[in-house]
Order: C-alpha cells, then sequence, then structure tokens
DNA sequence: GATTAAGCGAGACGGTACGTCACGTCTTCCG
DNA sequence: CGGAAGACGTGACGTACCGTCTCGCTTAATC
C-alpha cells in the first residue's frame, strides 16, 4: 500500500476524548467513524491489507473520501485503528499467578492467533510498518504496548516469587518467548501448531527457570 | 508495492541463459540482466522497498520494462534477486566445530546485519513477502534456505559431540535463536547492539544445552 | 466556478429588510453581507473569477459559507453583486445633448475600461455567466439595464434632433457600437487603446449618422 | 471547467505530424485519439462546456484518463481541439467578388451558426478561455484565425475594386462587422434571427462602403 | 425578566472531479 | 527474434470545492 507521510491530526489522541464541553460547529459523526472501522476491518478479513484501499472503504461503508483522510493519515491508520486491539483482546495476558504455566498458555494461545486469517492480517500490516517511524510507532502503540506491559508484570512477578531466574532481562525475555512465533510466519514457514507451540514453550522457558544446581 | 500474480518463466533461472545449443536470433543480453540488478541494489539502498519501483530501475538502467518483467515477474522478485545472497554472504554460517560460540557469534553478526541499512530493507522485503504464497517461498529460498541448512548442520553436530542437548527439535532451535532478532525489528523496538546480542546468546543458549544437573 | 442551479430567496433584494414591522429574532447581519461582498470584490481583483471560491472568501471575510449561502445562490452571485455597479459607475453615460460626441466619448470610456484589470474580470463574468438562463438574466440586470437605457434615450434623442438617422433600430445601434469591443476581449485581440477606440467610433458613427446626399 | 496551468507537450503541435520516419516505441493510437474527440463532441453538445469532465469523456470513450492527459493539457483543449473546425466548416468564407453581398452572407450564416445549439457551446468556450493566455491563443488560432484571414482578403479586394473605402483597417471593420453577433450572446440578448441579421448587415456597411458624396 | 425565534460562525459531511502515479501489457522498430 | 522505446488501460492516490447539515452562541421582539 505505501504508508503515507502527512500526519494531520494525530488520529486516536486523547484530545477528542477530553473535550470537556461541546466544542463549536458540527461534531464529528460518530457512525461515520464507525461505519469506516466497520468496513474496513472487514475489507481485511477479506483481502489482507494487500487489496485494501480507500476507494474501495469509502465505496462500501458510504463515507467520503475526504471525511475518511481527515480523521486518518491513510490506508495504513485506518487499518491499524480498525483492526484496533484484535490481537490484544484475542489474547489477553492473564495472570493466575503461576508464571510458568502462563507465559506456557500465552505461547500457546499467541501461536493459535498468528495461524488465524487475522494473525495473518496483523503480519501484514507489521510488514507495512517496518522502517516508517510513523508506521511502527503506531502499531506498537496500538497493538503491542499494552501486552507487553501486561507481560512484562506478569515476568516481574516471576521473579520476585523465584519461579524465574532473578537476573533475567525482562524485555530480552519477552523477545526470546514470541519472536519465534513471528519470526516462523516472515520466513513463511508453516505456523506452530499446539504441539508445536508446546514445544516452544518448553524450550524457552528452560532458558528462563532458574538453573537447578 | 504489491506482488505480483503472474508466473512467467522462472524469474532468473540460469538455466534459460545457460542453453547449450545457442537459439536462432539475438541472445538474451546478461548486460541487461546486470544492469537491471545493479540498479536494483542501489535504488533500494536509497529508498529501502517502498519507493522501490519498477519505473524508476527502467528508468536509471536504461533497460525496457518489457524487458525486465520478461525476466522477472514484478519489483519484489527484482528485489529479492538485487538483494541476492546479502544476508548469506554479509553473515556466513562459520562452523569452527565449537557450536556454542559458532552460534554466539552467529547471533551477534545477524543482529549487527539487521541492524544496518540493509538489514532494514531486507526486514520490508521479509514484510512485503508476508502471507504471499509465493513470495514467501522466493524468499525462504533465496535468502534462509542455505543459511538455515548451514546452521542446522552446525546443531546437529553440537548435538552430537554433546555441546547441545540431544532431544533437541533443531528447527525449532532456529527459531528461538534468530527469531528475537526479527521480532524486534518488526515491533519497531530498538535493534539489538552488541552487548545485546550477547545476552541475548546467553539467555537462548541456556534453552538449548544439556541440563546440568 | 461553475454556476448552481437553485433558487433560494431572492438574493439581496432589500424586500425582505424593509419589511414594516421587524420580524422577530436576530436580524440579518449587515456586516456580514458587507465582509463578503467587499473580500470577494478583493478577491476578484486578485486572481479573477477562475480561482474565486466561496470556501475562499468565507475564509477571508470570516462569514460562514452556510450565512453566504443563505443569501446568494453560490458563487457568481456572490461575484456579480460584489463587483456591484462597476461598470455603470466606472464609466457613466454622459448625456451632453449632442449625441455624435457623447457616443463616441462613451465608446473611448468603454474601451479603456475592458482594458482594465476589473474590465477582464467582468469579460469572465460574462463568459460564466453565457448559456446560463439566471446567470445571464443577473449579468443583464446588473451590469448592463441601466447603461442600455440610458444610452437607448441618448441615441433617440438624437434621432430626434436629426444627428441620427431617424430609421435607426436603437438596439442594433447600441450592439454596433459597443459590440466590437467586447468582441476583441472574448477574441483574445489585444484590447482597443485611445486611439484604436477613436477609429473605431469614427467608423461605427458612419453607420448611424444620416446620409450626406 | 477551470483551465489548467501546465503546458505538457502542445497537443495540436505539428511535431506529431511532421514525424519523417515511423518512431521509436509504441505509436500514438489514432483510435484513442479519434474516440475521445468524438466523445468529447458529444458531451459537449449534450451538455456544454459546464457538465464537460474528463472523467466522464474517459468514462464513455474508453480511454484512460491518463491518456487523455498525455495528449491534452486538461478539459479545455479537449473541448476546443473536439469542436475542432465547428466554425469555420459551419460557416465558410465565401468570396464570389462581390464584397458586399458576401459579408452579408456571411453575417447571416454567422448569426445563425451562434444561435444553434453549437454556436452557444462555442461561445461558453470563448467565455473559458477569457484571460486566459493560453486559452485565448488556442482559441484564436482553432477556431479563428483563418476565418479572419479569409475575411480580411475578401475586404482587400472590396477595397481594391472600390466596393469598400480605401482608407478602411481592415481589422477594425472585422470587429464592427462580427462583434455585435457575439456580444449579443454574452448579453444574454437574444440572438438575432435572419431578419436581424439582415438589419444588422445593412447598417454596418454603411460604415465601410465609400461614401455617396 | 423569561421566552422564543431567527441569524450566525464553526466546521464536519457526502459528493464529484481533479491531475498524478505505478502497474503490467501492448505494439513497433532496430540490431 | 531479443530488446528499447514508449503508449496504453487500469485503478488508487490525496486534494479541492461544492452545497448541505448540525451544533451552540448571540441578538432582538414578544410574552
Amino acid at each position: 500500500m505505501g504508508l503515507m507521510t502527512r500526519t494531520p491530526q494525530a488520529p486516536g489522541s486523547p484530545a477528542d476524548v477530553a473535550a470537556p464541553g461541546r466544542r463549536r460547529g458540527r461534531p464529528v459523526s460518530l457512525e461515520s467513524r464507525h461505519a469506516v472501522l466497520t468496513t474496513a476491518a472487514g475489507l481485511l478479513d477479506e483481502r489482507g491489507f494487500n487489496g485494501f484501499t480507500i476507494d474501495e472503504v469509502a465505496r462500501r461503508s458510504g463515507v467520503s473520501k475526504a471525511t475518511i483522510y481527515k480523521h486518518w493519515a491513510g490506508g495504513f491508520d485506518v487499518a491499524v485503528d480498525a483492526y484496533g486491539d484484535s490481537v490484544t483482546s484475542a489474547v489477553p495476558v492473564i495472570a493466575t499467578g503461576d508464571a510458568v504455566s502462563d507465559l506456557t498458555s500465552q505461547i500457546r494461545r499467541l501461536a493459535e492467533f498468528y495461524a488465524s486469517p487475522r494473525g495473518r492480517v496483523i503480519a501484514q500490516l507489521l510488514a507495512a510498518g517496518t522502517g516508517q517511524e510513523r508506521g511502527a510507532a503506531l502499531l506498537r502503540e496500538k497493538f503491542f504496548a499494552k501486552r507487553r506491559a501486561d507481560t512484562a508484570a506478569l515476568i516481574e512477578q516471576g521473579k520476585a516469587n523465584g519461579q524465574l531466574r532473578a537476573d533475567l532481562d525482562t524485555d530480552l525475555a519477552i523477545d526470546l518467548l514470541f519472536g519465534p512465533i513471528v519470526f516462523r510466519l516472515f520466513n513463511g514457514i508453516e505456523p506452530l501448531d499446539t504441539d508445536g507451540a508446546a514445544a516452544l514453550a518448553r524450550m524457552a522457558l528452560r532458558a528462563i527457570v532458574p538453573s537447578p544446581g
């Protein structure tokens, strides 16, 4: 698709939420906004990010291109917004207190998600955002920030209660646990099935639990 | 950019050049081929894969678009061919017989490469190939097949001489070692520096060496 | 600019203001009206009728588009209103009693006006009104009706006192005298200078003064 | 429609005619060119110049917008080209040797033409070209140059054989004869019918024939 | 003084055309 | 007969005005 370079008005900025009293002019149509996002999500499901065009979103949603461009900087931003918290809500970080089993479960669920159609599309978005300062930032913020923070908390807790090595670099540990799943996607290797995910979890966990000795 | 769907005549396979009995008519111009690849590599260095267009390659190289399309299925294929064995030659798999230190060294060199400009472009290519059967296959073949095989051999050897766990799933081990590097790229996280790479290697290796007990 | 097709509520007719008992509610803002016309005239001076947009008038004048559309049917009407009696007041019909010299003087002054920047813009308005029933009527009414009537009176007087041929078709005579000036404008021929205008007057007058014989 | 400001490659330039041997690449499609002009003429007949859009021409003709823009600078140029020698061929300058009757006939035929639908559209084109250097030049060249030259020759001949005044400014005389017809168009006055045209001819000719005295 | 109408600025909206760009195909001529 | 030159149809891009539509504020005339 190609990313856009302008930066109109920070689509997901908190400004539009913090409005104290109603602003002057005609208010932003929430219906339009919703129609765009719904349509865009459907289009992504149907065609992936290739074949995703603003023109088509406008056609299907009945929202004009001008309006779309007023709210988002371009197709990439719309797509990211449309898939919104797909990942976050599809694969919530569940903390039961048992870090090892929590991480194992999360690896399995994440592998499943990336093997699903929506997961493949997310991968395309990751791809499209690559090397684009704005794109990458947007993705990080929308898709990963919360999950990463939650997972980090989970690991910290594991470190505290002795389930995980105390000397662990938390960030690096996250990369180690989940990187392989994404790596396979981008290498065109079959995504991990449930058994594969379990095997990965077993292996990766050996790197972060305390040494038996 | 978008990938192409046709499949003309085995893009870049040397077979059509090495034909033993010269066919009638003007022979295929190796110069054209070379000019395209050189120009394309320069263009990728300059603009990345976004901003890489066949039109521009044709303009700069003096080779006609028709000729380019006769040899490659589209921009993606040209780019992959142009960057050729960038990775393979930039980060050769060196086997000294010491699997642990060999893998450590390789992780370090791979992280360095992906942090370099060419590495970022490779990441864009990985991204662009996502979800495209052909694209992914081409990438796997051009960029990863040999390296992966070599690394697998290295690991097998490590398993044989007891440096690595005998029950290791070799493929999964490769994902575990190198996945985190690529993962960071796609998440817009700072690529690993030398120290980070060393830390990653230490951590990951714990997962694949024999248990002390 | 393009012409509009709706016909809202008699733009600018003073009738709706002079209503005997003041209506309820906030009265029409004369300031807004004035600001629009002033701004519009400036914009026309600056860019001509091409490049004249309601959006820009609204932007510069601080009057909202909705208000403008409430008072005028569209850009064309605003422009015509803004240039108001430019022609009429710039080239008044002066009747001294000597029809021949009066017409000569008027031809000269009209040629000068159309050669001026404002004259060129008037020509654009004439152009834009072409073939649009409403547009043409508006122009005729705003720009030409009075002048034409005054000139007709002047000619009638000339016919009465023997300076002009008694069998003259007055309307046609007006077209003959002033048509050539406008004609040159639309043909992209240099507008007449003072000498040219004098020559035109001499020539045209031969057609409408009594035969010497 | 609005005029364009770029100046790509001089649409009607003689270059494309003077090509000695065939040029290298794929030749310009005469069919496309023809399809555009035919469609454009139909569209002008149907809607006038307002309501004439490149998009619609492209849609109806099956020729792509890109191709149209490669050959013409914009809608105005297409329209002018499409109506081509409408005027010239519709109202040819006929020279029988009798200047007075030739001019009379021509005035009548020109008045008829401008009263016809195509004539009204030509008037819109004249209008749209006003004040645009390029537009005016294009019109002059396409529509008026030949007619004006032919008419000038006709007048010169009349001057030579004594039918017309010897001291006549030929150019000005042309403006005098034909200006009134166009003037009425732009003033929204009913175009001249046959009788009116005859009356105009009688009157105007008095200005250019030798004085009886 | 409270109520009730307008008029108005602000500005979002659906629509439609603009002119540009890259894609991948094609036609023609030159070596 | 391979290849360059380059025109072509396709279809998306992002922008600009159009004329309409809420909103909430302001300003009288009426109650």
